[in-house]
DNA sequence: CGCCAGATTGACT
DNA sequence: GTCAATCTGGCGG
């Protein structure tokens, strides 16, 4: 699998479900001291800003909340249930959103994920955002990091097209949105939950 | 200032 | 099936 070139800023300068279906097939490359750990986006999900109800920014002013409204393209992490979770800002002009990263097939780097997961099972390595997080050595120091810059710690490169690409709900939401915001590849054995 | 909820995971009864 | 872990921000649950 060859990795590409990093994806322009203004990639993420659309609609978040946009950026979301996009990203399919893109690879999500971490650089950790000397390893390159990299695998390539399978499942992502869609969020917005004071309008989406499940958005950290539905109801908040917060440092989250300023960054979904902020520059396009930078790293989100967000701590949920003693996990981090990795997003990217995305949405047009005007606009608030980001993009979550629910799941990859690891690529790069797997013997160091198997560490830091602490499990030697390919398919439950990065087959969640809390996991892929944890395989990917994913904390709050990457915080606001842009992942358009080709020297960047995290980055996201074109990598092969996806066209089997399906939808649904978001995964673990309370207070959905009444249209399906998560994408996934059909087939992709490294999905989150099974469909 | 303390408590609760939240885009999850894994350990345990 | 149930529960707790880590962290942030809103609210007085």
């Amino acid at each position: 699998m060859k990795i590409g070139n990093v994806l322009p800023q203004d990639f993420y300068a659309r609609d978040p479900a946009q950026v979301a279906m996009s990203l399919l097939g893109k690879v999500l490359c971490r650089v950790l001291k000397r390893t390159v750990l990299a695998g390539v986006i399978v499942e992502t999900e869609a969020y917005y800003g004071r309008e989406d109800p499940a958005s950290r920014a539905h109801k908040s002013s917060g440092d989250v909340a300023t960054t979904l409204y902020g520059d396009v393209g930078k790293a989100l992490i967000y701590g949920v249930h003693g996990k981090w979770l990795f997003n990217v800002v995305a949405h047009e002009p005007d606009g608030g959103g980001g993009v979550l990263i629910r799941a990859l097939e690891p690529i790069r780097g797997i013997e160091t994920m198997k560490k830091l997961r602490g499990t030697s099972d390919l398919l439950q390595l990065t087959n969640g955002p809390g996991r892929l997080a944890k395989a990917l050595g994913i904390d709050k120091n990457l915080h606001k990091k842009p992942v358009y810059l080709d020297d960047s710690e995290i980055t996201i490169r074109e990598g092969r097209g996806e066209k089997n690409i399906a939808k649904s709900f978001r995964i673990g939401v309370r207070k959905d949105l009444n249209i399906p915001l998560r994408f996934y590849v059909k087939d992709s054995k490294f999905l989150s939950v099974k469909t």
